[in-house]
Order: structure tokens, then sequence, then C-alpha cells
DNA sequence: GCGGTGGTTCGTGCATTCTGAACGGCGTCC
DNA sequence: GGACGCCGTTCAGAATGCACGAACCACCGC
């Protein structure tokens, strides 16, 4: 582990929308490293075009980032795959997906398509991180991650609560979890905000490993008589995409016992009645 | 300047749309570094979110980057000011407007609206590059660089050639950047692509420095016919984005003589008849 | 004009990175 | 099906590049 690259990164971090624009004192002072040391790094990734300093000697975010992020869509095969699913899956449902990947222990939402019956869900956007102990993609992708690794991230960020629904304990969220990833799909049931749920499913990428998650948000009234439908929708659009990647699996896991090879029912996207 | 953050960079930078994976051994060859060296870069970026590691141990770039760019995005007050101006730009003319920013001596596109009446123009595309001797924005932006800095760019990318009004010496690309300082804007006269030309014009921040620069894209059979109306739309919505940067200059560089400093004329962003 | 804040520079000592060789897993070609 | 070769990964020694604190300078407010 090069140290100087991992505090360049650390560097990176700080920029926020919340705060766009960090000095060199500012920056020493977060990282607890001396001046000198914050300049130096500031002013590399600045000369690299990964930052760009402002007139007054101050720093922000450069275009080199914007590049790279272009290129990272252009050939991310997750996107490729997940966006026609998806918009098939809320031309169905007038619902908004979500789809969404775990970076640093958090959830950063990579897609977003909204329904025409969807309620403004400003929270989720894309490039926007939430804590992943309480929305359903948060869940699905923590529950794919080895125990040690989830306790590192609650310890590290603790358990936010955002509504009386979200997971306060680590025991509640041990149990979830493993829930979660016998049944193969997660709930968002008002956990992050009340009148909003979820349900969310995990996409495989070709070496069975969980990559990412993708959601169907409703609104609570519209969401609890229709949940059977919408698992099996979003389950069935998550493995289609799992599919895409190159994942194949005998029995996924809420077919265990049947053995049924078949591609995925073409029933699962569409409205309910 | 760290040499470890350096190359960390320059890993970053290998990674193209055209090769979107490498490998260990591969990007020793291409930096020329030992296999070490390239495995302790690729595996902290990789740590660090800033690049992602494939099943078979290869890397991509990681969602980390598209978190950055998003925040680089929402906080970017160019884009802020620009983005109004050029939707009137496109509802008033129908024709394409660009805006671009020079990234490592190249021209990197971060937006471009296109109009009703535009033709689809391929080559340009929101994070894309291009090289910056033969378009409108590119030359605009090269010329507000010192000329050393410009020289040192054409001797390491030369000077490559899209038709033949392409600019192919570096003394026509020195007497042309003089003529964009002096008159405040520049033509593209089919030189990235026969029947495509365009007018450009430079944007400034608060401390007076050319930050970035935007472009009319005109059909060929319609610019030549127009060119003063298009000059003066373009010079004008470049000067309003540049005033709402928050820099104002007694005399623009075409004004000199006049004493005007009434805001921009309504009248620029119009539609021709 | 003075003090304070914040960005920048410099030189030295020490730890971190660089290097090259060896390991092991995987795919492939015979 | 076996052996070869490629490629990602690991390791230990050696020197180079980074960390650090103090000092400098420019700007701003008082």
């Amino acid at each position: 582990m090069l140290q100087t690259v991992q505090k360049a990164a650390q560097v990176l971090r700080l920029f926020t929308p919340r705060q766009p624009e960090w000095g060199v004192t500012e920056v020493a002072a977060a990282l607890a490293i001396p001046k000198s040391g914050a300049h130096a790094l500031l002013r590399t990734l600045a000369a690299e075009g990964l930052l760009q300093r402002t007139p007054n000697g101050r720093y922000r975010l450069g275009w080199s980032l914007f590049e790279l992020s272009q290129t990272l869509l252009d050939s991310s095969a997750l996107l490729r795959a997940a966006r026609p699913v998806m918009e098939r899956l809320v031309a169905g449902w007038g619902e908004t997906t979500h789809l969404a990947v775990l970076v640093d222990g958090q959830v950063l939402y990579v897609e977003k398509l909204q329904g025409d019956r969807a309620l403004e869900i400003v929270l989720s956007g894309v490039g926007k991180r939430l804590p992943a102990h309480c929305s359903g993609v948060g869940k699905v992708l923590l529950a794919h991650q080895p125990w040690e690794t989830v306790l590192q991230i609650v310890q590290r960020t603790g358990l936010v609560s955002f509504t009386p629904n979200t997971i306060r304990t680590v025991e509640q969220l041990r149990e979830e979890l493993e829930r979660v990833r016998q049944q193969g799909f997660a709930y968002d049931q008002e956990e992050v905000m009340v009148g909003l749920c979820c349900a969310a499913a995990p996409i495989y990428d070709e070496s069975g490993q969980v990559i990412a998650a993708m959601s169907l948000s409703v609104p609570a009234y519209r969401f609890y008589p229709n949940r059977q439908r919408l698992t099996t929708a979003i389950v069935d659009a998550a493995r289609r995409v799992s599919e895409e990647l190159g994942y194949y699996q005998e029995a996924w896991p809420w077919e265990n016992g049947k053995q049924s090879r078949s591609r995925s029912s073409e029933l699962a996207t569409s409205a309910p009645t």
C-alpha cells in the first residue's frame, strides 16, 4: 500500500458538494498532516489535473475527473446491461428504479430512472451517497460483504436513524442481513423516509460476486398490497442483468429445491393490474 | 512534486474508452516501471476506490471517480453560469453549442447542447477529448496560454491533420493564436471536419484567466453568410458567462477605443433572420 | 502600519518506496 | 492431458524520495 497515494485519495475524498473548495491549511488539519505535506499533495494533484487551483490559491476538483468518469460510464458493462432492464421496469411499473454500488462502505447511486407515477425522491440522486444500513440496495450490498467488513463500516459511520423504522442495533442488522442473504432480496419498509418503501435485489458479475444492487421504490400505500409482485419483478430484473454480465447459476437462492434452469420469466416486469 | 502521486495519476490516465481495462504487466510496460511498482500502484488505487479489480486480476476505473465527477459538476460555477446562456443560444439559433476546457494540452468538452437545426457532430461529445489546434474552442484556449506551453503541447502531440484546412505548421499556429488573442474570438473553418465551421470565444474567471471556451457550431453553408452575427452572438454569450463568474473589464479586447461599459446587448443571442 | 492568517519554500534525516528475482495460479498450445 | 509460458502477486535489501518543522511572503483586516 503506497501511503502517499492513499493520502492523495483521502485528499480527493475531502471534496464534497457541501465543501467543494479546500485550502492547504484546512486539508492539513483534516488529515492531521503538516501544512507542507498537504501543500505538496494539493500541488501535485493540481498539476495532474485531478484538482484545479483557484486564483486565490485554494483548490477544487479538476476536469480530469470528469473525463475519467465519462470513460468509466462509457465502458461500464454494468450500466450497459442494467439500463435497458431498468427502462422496462420503469415503463411497466411507473415507479422509480435505482442502481447502486458500494463505495467505501456507503451506497453510491449510479443510475436512477424516475417513473411517471413516482414521487420525487430527493435523498437519492445519481452520484449521491447514503449510509448502507437503511436502504434496500444498501442492505443487499452489505449482506454480501464479509461480516467483519460490515462491522468495520458500522463502527466507522454508526447507524444513523432516519425514521422510526431505521435499523438501530448491530444485532438487528446482523439478523436482517442474514435474512436478505438467504432470501436473495431486501425490503426497505419506510426505513429511510416515512411513506417510502422499496424492494431491492443483488446483481452478480461473472465470477459470482455481488457488484451492485437494483431497487424499485414505491410509496408505502402502493408497496404493501403489491409486495409479492414487486419482489418478483426486481429479483427477476436483477437476475436478467446478472446473466447479461455473464453470471449463470444452477439454482438461484429462492429457487432452492426446484431445479428450474429456465431463463427469467417475461411476466415479472409487467405492471400490476 | 510527489512522484508517487504523479505516477498514480499517470496510471489513471491510461484508462480510456479504447482500452478501459489494464493488467499489471501492461501498466508496467506503458509507464516503463517494474512490475512490482505497477502492482503497488494499481492495488493502492483499487483499495481507495479509484480503480476496481476485475475477478481475473485486471483493473478498471472505479466508482469513486463517478462520485467525484458528480461533485465537480454540482459545484462548478462555470457550468452553472454557462448552461442557461448556452440554452438561450441554442434556442435562438437552433445550432449546437459546446463548452470546453483545456486538460493536459487537449480540449475536453464538458457540455454540449444540440440544436434542432443542427447536424449531428460525432467527434465532439461530453467527456471526449480532441487536439486543441484544430477546433475553435481549442484555438481560443491555446491563445491564452503562454507560447512555451503551446510549444510543449505541440511537440508532444504533434499537429494532427483532419482536413485540408487543419493548421499544419507551428508558424501558422503562432500567427493564428496571435490573431485569436487580438480579436477575442476564433473560427474553425472546416478545420476538423469538412462542411463544419464554428465560432468560439473565451470565458474568463474573476481573476481574468481564461478557464474555458464556448462555441457555436454551424454547417459551412450557413456559417459563411452569417459569420458576423455568429461572432457577435458567441462573443457576447461568453462575455455574459464571464461576468456571471465575476469578471468585469473596462474595455473588452474588441472594444478598444470605445468606452462602452454597457452590459451585453440583448440583441446578440437572437436568431438570424 | 501592524498583526494575523494562509499559501509557499527549503534542507535534512529517516522511512518508504523502488527494484529485481522468485512464487504460484491459470490458460493454452502442443 | 501434460507441460509450457504468461501474468498477477510476494518478498527482502538498498537508496531515494518523502515527511517534517521552521522560516518566508503575500494578503487582509484592524
